[in-house]
DNA sequence: GATCTTTATGTAAATCCTGACATATGGTAC
DNA sequence: GTACCATATGTCAGGATTTACATAAAGATC
């Protein structure tokens, strides 16, 4: 079973979906930290039936084509419940944009320091749009995020990650163009970045 | 031209290396960001090397196999500054432990709690690990780390982009950890998690 | 003498993923 | 009526990446 695999199931453990509402929710929700197109997303609901974790049913629509809404299995919700409580297998870490910093040595101060203000800005956008979701849902779910097996905590767990994934970037952006343009790096919650652990 | 082909330039940018020293400098170093196997590496140089980004010479060694030390042309790094200062294109992140994060609701508590306790470690042993590091490039580089013109730089600040990924990703564990045993969350840096950029 | 490790360079099969191609329904805008 | 858009489902070619296969020199260990 793929990782993709796992992430269809996420979704449809929550709601019954067909392929165009699972392409939908892989540039959203889920989409912050997986995602997927819908030609990668047919072929795997169709590896998923034929092991036994998915089914689905055919629904004739009026006004628009008709649609194939897959349900996951109890065997499938037996696979997702394993999936989730395994330890990850180490991957990679991949970020060109980081890499490029690895090579910034070379190029015009300049043209740099712009490079990491705009992309600093790009990530306080996407910072201050999960801010906002997560202002709704803590309005929305008061109650269901303080119990870890609701799905509006889980959901609200990855929006954390996002949050702390995206404002971290933009710091680190900051301090780059600061640093490339020789002013005193701002924020200074350096602090933090001093000793291991703050220690 | 690949992101690897990139990446392969970046470092041959600062020194000539052989596909073999590639292949190691690829598990450390831009490797925090970057990987690949040297069965991607040798491919990606005889490509390079058509393309007349690089160029080698084949140095004999007594004692070990002979090897094919790889140099960096004027195209190749006109190249590589070329692609350091364009915007990158926005690709999805992939983290499947993040992934495992939607579907935490599913599983047992104590399982899962101990599944973020012991991910948080990894990261912190990470974060401990790269703060050795920067401890010892401060020591050694003193000078050049604020000549944003200095490889040491830009290897500065790739560190320090992988210190706050891993202090984010540790801290974010935690959180998870203690909000599944129903903890008061640890480290209560809440504050910068409240509004938009801390407002 | 056999095996293991490090150095050193490659190839091949399989998988993952993207981007393009392909088709069909029905509504809206021009 | 023509073009475009949202809904809806698929296939296919190509590139990126991983895992495994393959070879070879020389030293260390048993």
């Amino acid at each position: 079973m793929t990782t993709l695999g796992y992430a269809i199931l996420g979704l449809l453990s929550r709601e019954e979906l067909s392929g165009y509402d699972l392409t939908g929710r892989m540039a959203g929700r889920v989409g912050y930290f997986w995602s997927a197109r819908h030609s990668q997303i047919y072929p795997e609901l169709a590896r998923l039936e034929e092991g036994g974790h998915v089914t689905h049913i055919v629904v004739e629509q009026t006004e628009r084509p008709d649609k194939k809404v897959y349900k996951i299995t109890a065997r499938g919700l037996d696979a997702l419940r394993e999936w989730v409580i395994q330890p990850p297998v180490p991957r990679p870490i991949r970020d060109e944009f980081t890499l490029k910093a690895y090579s910034v040595w070379l190029a015009d101060k300049e043209e740099a320091a712009q490079l990491y203000r705009e992309e600093g800005h790009r990530h306080e956008e996407q910072l201050a749009h999960y801010e906002e979701l997560r202002a709704w849902m803590q309005g929305a779910w008061r109650e269901n995020l303080t119990s870890a097996d609701s799905p509006e905590f889980a959901t609200y767990a990855t929006l954390r990650r996002g949050i702390g994934y995206e404002r971290e970037y933009a710091e680190w952006c900051r301090w780059m163009a600061d640093s490339i343009e020789r002013r005193e790096p701002s924020g200074e919650r350096e602090k933090s970045q001093s000793g291991k652990n703050g220690g």
